[in-house]
DNA sequence: CTGTTAGCGCTTTCAG
DNA sequence: CTGAAAGCGCTAACAG
């Protein structure tokens, strides 16, 4: 028994299918109330459903939002989602999920498949990145994305340009200040960090990694600090916690070292001033107190450290961590809302939603009081 | 510059449009090697991208996997999405993806707007529930279900059945041992905890909260200990935090009752045992935990506590938090697979995933060792 | 204001 | 093995 069309509704409230559709789905033109009442009827004593799908090929538009995440079950990613899905309604929309965890080519093929579906705009989120493999990969993604929107498509992309897209019509993107927030973390932390800094940072080439990198550098050098040693590992709670492992056993050394022979246990009250550990986002930087707690040593005693991104469930983590505040949930609407809006037309500036801040957030881990 | 047609490939490769859709998207018959490769040159140069609303209309059916959930930012849920996210990829279809907050009437809605694009199977994660007012949306839930079905459309829900829902052909359960679990949970600390047990639980009427309660209450009684008292809040960090706060108040006043106006700090260590606490779900056990720690109190040195679902995310918080681990992802992926294999004819035994298992997980934050 | 007539792009009998 | 023709369910010009 296969769902009823509107031409047996129209059927039974005896008008024509046109009628009806101009009743049961909106359209400029209002029937008069008496055949619209009994066209209404007849919906719904047949639990008339719209068929999206045909409604879509005729109108050549969809009602659907594709979103393109590394992992939703990462809590950042998840967090934009959140924020998508809420623009979407917004829309009347309904979002569809890809997971690609992070690969160009995966991408790629998921925005042939929403192109397929014509999806009526498509949001990317997650680090875009220049590694040397994944040239190829981006080329690929970058032509897709070029003849979607030369189709008529509208993206918006968190963050970071897709490499090599050119900025067609229907091309937005919401920028995340990563390289000024992580300076002016550096800025905040040299104030109270004696100590030198290390940074533990996703693979070289991840833009959002290599931003805050870069900013942290920056800020460092600005306050007369002398470079970080940049830790290179996965962009994810395992990859922090085997920087973290590093670092522990570096820290225990310099503490043998430092105390030749004795022992006291508080690297914090040595000559040796403790380290400062940066992670580029609080995943890693929680992976990385795992590792350290693991060794046996204590944050803020034994060193300090902070992340970046302040995730919602992570919050409860102790000691709690510092890091910089992202509004994810908004930067997630936005996106796709300035993909939207050059769909109704409003083409206001070309991007005129407000720009993304985010704020420092100091807390108990990069606490050095005594 | 709207996106080229089959049509368009079929006449550029010069055949007719059917042999270029016999040879562009699966058919069962073959044509030759010649013209195959001559209509995929064809359409590769055209860059063609089946319409995928147009072929979903033509052999109605779409591709679409609709996943319902609470709160897609809640790792719970994210995890559970991961799974589906796993499944659909097995069976290259893509996820619509709907949150709803768990009001049955907005699932009501999620579901048609399912059915309207012709999903060929939908998902449903998040407690079902039985509170009155949810009465009235679960009937019409149940309905619009029902009818997705008779459609011909494949339902698959985590937990429990959808209240009302007639089990008609295609609809499928996930059942999580959720009382059982919580029994043996209970079990396990009746081994170690002296005090008092209280419960935190989700409001009255949420099936996957009530069989959780149930269930710990069960093993606490067979363990010969009375029953717990049973406090309710919302089912999420909040919750947990709020009744947490109630909890802090009252171990406080316990105390200083009980010493008598001395003033040790060692609620474990009075004749007043410490309490045991028994929070429903991971989250809330977090919120639970900062409220008590946000007064002053330590666990498990002055009550101790234990969760549910052991979320990936939760697992570095410290103390260690006991729970019941759930494997979520599996979860999801099952849910996925079990709608989809009636989709295949593949009838075997109305539901021969293998059952879903859990594993009482003891750590830090149920500890009494002195 | 309503009904009729064409498609939207693809699949799928059914002939050739 | 290929092509022609008839829809899938709905919308959107046109007529009436």
């Amino acid at each position: 028994m296969a769902a009823s069309t509107l031409t047996e509704v129209a059927r039974l409230a005896g008008v024509s299918p046109a009628t009806a559709s101009r009743v049961l789905n909106g359209s400029a033109r209002k029937p008069g109330q008496d055949i619209a009442e009994r066209v209404r009827q007849a919906a719904d004593s047949l639990g008339y459903i719209p068929n999206a799908q045909a409604q879509g090929l005729a109108k050549s538009s969809s009602g659907l939002i594709g979103l393109i995440v590394h992992d939703i079950a990462d809590p950042y990613f998840a967090a934009i989602a959140l924020g998508v899905q809420e623009a979407a309604r917004e829309q009347r929309k309904m979002v569809l999920l890809a997971t690609t965890a992070g690969a160009p080519a995966d991408e790629k093929e998921a925005v042939a498949a929403f192109a397929a579906r014509r999806a009526d705009s498509i949001v990317i989120a997650g680090s875009r990145s220049s590694r040397p493999e994944d040239k190829e990969g981006n080329a690929e993604l970058a032509a897709e994305l070029d003849r979607y929107c030369r189709n008529g498509g509208h993206v918006g992309v968190v963050g970071h340009p897709v490499v090599g897209a050119t900025a067609a019509g229907g091309y937005h993107v919401v920028t995340v200040p990563n390289e000024e927030l992580a300076a002016s973390l550096a800025a905040e932390l040299t104030a109270s960090q004696e100590g030198d800094f290390v940074i533990i940072g996703g693979p070289e080439g991840l833009f959002t990694s290599d931003d805050r990198v870069r900013g942290f550098q920056r800020g460092l050098a600005k306050a007369g600090r002398h470079p970080a040693e940049v830790l290179r590992s996965a962009f994810n709670r395992s990859g922090g916690y085997e920087a973290g492992l590093a670092l522990a056993a570096r820290i225990k050394d310099a503490r043998r070292d430092g105390s030749s022979g004795a022992g006291s246990e508080r690297a914090g009250s040595k000559g040796t001033k403790r380290i400062c550990i940066f992670a580029v986002n609080d995943v890693m930087a929680i992976g990385a107190a795992a590792a350290l707690r693991s060794e046996g040593l204590r944050i803020p005693r034994d060193a300090t450290i902070a992340g970046f991104d302040d995730i919602e469930t992570l919050r409860d983590f102790r000691p709690a961590l510092s890091t910089v505040r992202l509004p994810l949930e908004e930067i997630g609407r936005q996106a796709t809302r300035s993909a939207a809006r050059a769909d109704a037309g409003t083409d206001d500036a070309e991007g005129a939603t407000s720009p993304i801040s985010g704020q420092i957030t100091l807390r108990r881990s990069t606490e050095t009081a005594a």
